[in-house]
DNA sequence: TAGGCCATCTGGTCCT
DNA sequence: AGGACCAGATGGCCTA
C-alpha cells in the first residue's frame, strides 16, 4: 500500500533524499530538508512507518530532550485533529550518524545477501544443461531452464524410458526466450528452427498425447527471425559449444552404450553429471573434459542403440524423421563455410547413412589419421567437408 | 536509442 | 532490537 502510494505520488526521490543526506550536511540544511520531506511524507505515511520513527531506542542525551519536546508538542496537538504521518523529529547530527551507520550496515548485508544469491545462481547455471562461463544465462532464464530440466528428469524417472531427443529439448526449452532456446538447442546440436516449427505436427505423430514428453505450445517461433538469423544463431551456438565448453545433458543421462566408444576420450561424464544418489555434482569450470562434450550429438546419434531416434538427426534428410536438416548438425566450420549448399550435405549424408556404424567410424578414423590423403570420388570440396566432419566427430 | 539485464540502495515487513 | 527478506527505484552497461 505504501509502496503503491510512493509510486503514485512520486515521493520516492524525496524520501530517498531524506534518507541519504550527505555527511557534511549541517543542522540548518537538515531542517530545511526535513520540512520538505515531512511535508510529503505526512501525506502518505501512517504513524511510525518511517524507519526514523523506529530509532527511539537509539536516542539518548540530547535526543531525550527532543523526545520530551515532542511529547509536549503531542499533548498540545491533542486538542486538534491528529495529524497523520511521522512524529516531527529533529535530525541531529548524532542521530543522522547513527542512522547512516545503520543504513550502511543494512546495505552491506543486502549486498552480501545478493552476492550469495548470485553465487547460488551460478551454481545452478553449472548444473543446468547449457553452461558457459563466458556467455551466462540470465537469472530468469537459468531458473526457467532449471525448472524445465527438473521436470524433464522427473518425467524420465517416472516413465523409465529414454525420451526422444527432440522432445527432450522441447521440454527443456519450454518458456525460454528465443536466444536461450537457440542456446539449448545448440547445446544438443539441434536447430531450434526445426523443433519449434514442427512442434504441432510432429509431436503427435511420434509421441502421442500421453507421451511423457508431449510437445508444448511455444511462444517463440523461429519464423520471427529471418533464415539467416536462425542459421547464424545456430552456428554461433555450435561455435560457442566448441569454444567455450558448452555441455549437453542428454547423453549424460543415458550414457554411452556403443561398443565403438571404448576410448577414454568418451569416458568423461557429460555435464551436468547426474549422480547415483540423485544429486548433481558440480562441474569444474573450463575443465578439459568440458571441451570434449560439445559434440555429444555426434556420439549419441551414431550409437547403434540409438539409431532409431538419433541417427536420423545426424544423417540429414535421408534419415530424417522429424524434419531436422542435415546442415543443422554439421560442425560449425562446415556450416559457416558451406551453409548455403544443403543439397551437397544431403548427398553426403546419404552416403554416410549407407554405412554401417562400424564402417562409419572406421571411415572417420581414416579421415582423422590420413587427413589429406583421402581421395573422395565426389570431389575435392566434398572431401573437405567430409574430412572436416570426420575430424569433428573424432575431435 | 530502446530495451534487457544487473547491481545497488532503500524502506517496509516479518521473524527471532 | 536487529537481521532477513522483499520489492521498488535508479543508474550503468550492453546489444540489436
Amino acid at each position: 500500500m505504501l509502496t503503491r502510494l510512493f509510486s503514485e505520488t512520486s515521493l520516492i526521490p524525496e524520501v530517498q533524499k531524506f534518507a541519504s543526506w550527505p555527511d557534511d550536511c549541517d543542522e540548518e540544511d537538515l531542517s530545511d530538508k526535513d520540512e520538505t520531506s515531512e511535508k510529503s511524507l505526512q501525506e502518505v505515511h501512517t504513524e511510525g512507518s518511517l524507519s526514523e520513527s523506529k530509532d527511539d531506542g537509539d536516542i539518548g542525551g540530547e535526543d531525550d530532550e527532543e523526545e520530551e519536546e515532542e511529547e509536549g508538542t503531542e499533548e498540545a496537538e491533542g486538542e486538534r485533529p491528529k495529524k497523520r504521518g511521522p512524529k516531527k523529529r529533529k535530525m541531529t547530527k548524532a542521530r543522522m550518524e547513527r542512522s547512516k551507520v545503520r543504513r550502511q550496515k543494512a546495505n552491506a548485508r543486502e549486498r552480501n545477501r545478493m552476492h550469495d544469491l548470485n553465487s547460488a545462481l551460478d551454481n545452478l547455471r553449472k548444473v543446468v544443461p547449457c553452461y558457459s562461463k563466458t556467455q551466462k544465462l540470465s537469472k530468469i532464464e537459468t531458473l526457467r531452464l532449471a525448472k524445465n530440466y527438473i521436470w524433464a528428469l522427473s518425467e524420465i524417472l517416472r516413465s523409465g524410458k529414454r525420451p526422444d531427443l527432440v522432445a527432450y529439448v522441447q521440454t527443456l526449452c519450454k518458456g525460454l526466450s528465443q536466444p536461450t532456446t537457440n542456446l539449448v538447442a545448440g547445446c544438443l546440436q539441434l536447430n531450434s528452427r526445426n523443433f519449434l516449427t514442427e512442434q504441432g505436427q510432429e509431436a503427435g505423430r511420434y509421441h502421442g498425447p500421453n507421451s511423457s514428453f508431449a510437445m508444448h505450445p511455444y511462444t517463440y517461433q523461429c519464423s520471427r527471425l529471418s533464415g539467416s538469423q536462425c542459421q547464424s544463431s545456430s552456428m554461433a551456438n555450435t561455435h560457442a559449444l566448441r569454444s567455450h565448453g558448452y555441455c549437453a545433458t542428454y547423453e549424460s543421462l543415458y550414457g554411452n552404450t556403443s561398443p565403438d566408444y571404448n576410448s577414454s576420450e568418451y569416458d568423461a561424464p557429460l555435464s551436468p553429471p547426474l549422480c547415483v544418489n540423485g544429486n548433481f555434482a558440480l562441474k569444474q569450470d573450463s575443465s578439459p573434459d568440458n571441451d570434449k562434450n560439445y559434440h555429444y550429438s555426434m556420439h549419441y546419434s551414431a550409437l547403434p542403440s540409438s539409431r532409431a531416434a538419433g541417427h536420423s538427426l545426424l544423417f540429414g534428410s535421408s534419415g530424417m524423421r522429424s524434419g531436422v536438416h542435415s546442415e543443422n548438425l554439421l560442425p560449425y566450420d562446415i556450416m559457416h563455410v558451406h551453409h548455403d549448399r544443403a543439397p551437397m550435405y544431403e548427398e553426403l549424408n546419404a552416403f554416410f547413412h549407407k554405412l554401417s556404424p562400424q564402417l562409419f567410424f572406421s571411415t572417420c578414423a581414416m579421415c582423422a589419421t590420413k587427413y589429406g590423403n583421402i581421395e573422395w570420388k565426389t570431389g575435392e570440396e566434398r572431401g573437405l567437408v567430409a574430412r572436416s566432419w570426420c575430424r569433428h566427430v573424432l575431435q
